[in-house]
DNA sequence: CGTTGCTTTTTGTGATCACAAGCGTGCTAT
DNA sequence: ATAGCACGCTTGTGATCACAAAAAGCAACG
């Protein structure tokens, strides 16, 4: 028995394509997917319970994002960023998040302090379970939060398409990593946005988002 | 009679799905497709012989960089910008291309301010055509092959997107204005490669790229 | 003359299938 | 024992179809 094309609503709920895009991505900016990891259509289909056809567009789409990588056999899979590529992307993020936390500051309520602490502090814990994903997750939803603040979407989707794509390798840096306190650098964008200070919260935006890229190097 | 998959090659030639890409993309990008301009899958298809599938996921792939927009119900058209979005895309061009000006600067050979130069040579003639697609695309030429230099793949690839997303608004703005002459920022950005003045560099550039919207703001 | 209602057509969505290329595995020959 | 090859399985691609919803066209009514 073939139930043909979606049985109950058109999109009404979200499309099958969308939601299989929105778990994938998910999974793929958090971390939760390995650098290198390859992926097949039917195998997503099958997981999600839908055709090729749904997986096929969700993966072109996180594909055009750059959160997937796909060979010239048409292959997919997450991609491995070369140390050149990471400082690139790095280097996207300080540009454009100190633009975002500056647009964000003259918004800033104490509404929003009060969550970015509230998160910051949640980090801690994340921390001393040794949970990378976890420990993503959280840091993106700090920046996030305070980005949404700024009124500027094209930017914060801009940015979020180098979250994307920086998702598996952040893991695989971070479970190397094994940080032990939640980063500082938070702090001091708390301690820059009550205080309206701009200047101390370009770079306190600009050493957070840099911050991992060093270790890297070293 | 189905000669279904594809004929003759797999993607060598390229993928029928990325042909359709490319040319749409194109087309987008250089301003050919008025904003708010309806597509249909079919139309696309049929325009380029190739089933809705290809089609599909072309159009996929340019959504998910924002050349196309697709409403509740599926439908594709061309973004219709709204001016805080303009003036976003801008910020952001201006905060990258600056950037990847900078990046370029050091690499610049003599070769590159030779064919910046022809590129700007020549769209002094086409302004006199009235030609908005051509000055589009030439701009976009030579702003492409300064920040070719800069090695910036990921940022190149970036700035590539918002490109797209001004595209069908671009002509929209250029036809509107009617220029009588060559962008005289370009002179300036190849004057400051000449002498090696990175500060004077990121200014020309960043003048170059926001001097659009101060005209649609007047 | 405009508006409301229904009917017809258009259009996107998802499943399925045939096909070809990729990829690995195991067998054979030297 | 190792290198080369052939076979089979896996996997992406594109065409086609059935379906549902939205849009458009049309008619009848106020």
């Amino acid at each position: 028995m073939q139930s043909q094309a979606k049985p109950t609503d058109p999109q009404a709920e979200t499309a099958a394509h969308d939601f299989v895009y929105r778990k994938l991505r998910s999974r793929i900016i958090w971390g939760e997917i390995a650098p290198g990891e390859s992926l097949t259509l039917r195998g997503i289909g099958k997981e999600y319970s839908v055709s090729m056809t749904p997986a096929r567009e969700a993966v072109r789409r996180l594909a055009a994002e750059g959160a997937l990588s796909i060979s010239a056999s048409g292959r997919v899979s997450t991609p491995v960023l070369s140390n050149e590529r990471i400082e690139e992307l790095a280097a996207l993020r300080a540009l454009i998040e100190v633009e975002l936390a500056s647009r964000a500051l003259p918004r800033a309520h104490m509404a929003l302090i009060d969550r970015l602490q509230a998160i910051n502090h949640n980090m801690t814990e994340i921390v001393q379970n040794r949970d990378a994903v976890g420990y993503i997750r959280a840091n993106l939803e700090f920046h996030r939060a305070l980005y949404l603040r700024a009124q500027a979407p094209a930017m914060l989707a801009l940015i979020e398409t180098v979250w994307l794509q920086m998702g598996p390798t952040m893991r695989a840096l971070y479970t190397r990593l094994q940080r032990s306190e939640a980063p500082h650098y938070h702090r001091l964008i708390i301690a820059a946005l009550k205080a309206g200070d701009e200047p101390g919260l370009r770079l306190a935006v600009r050493s957070d988002v840099t911050q991992g890229l060093k270790m890297l190097a070293g």
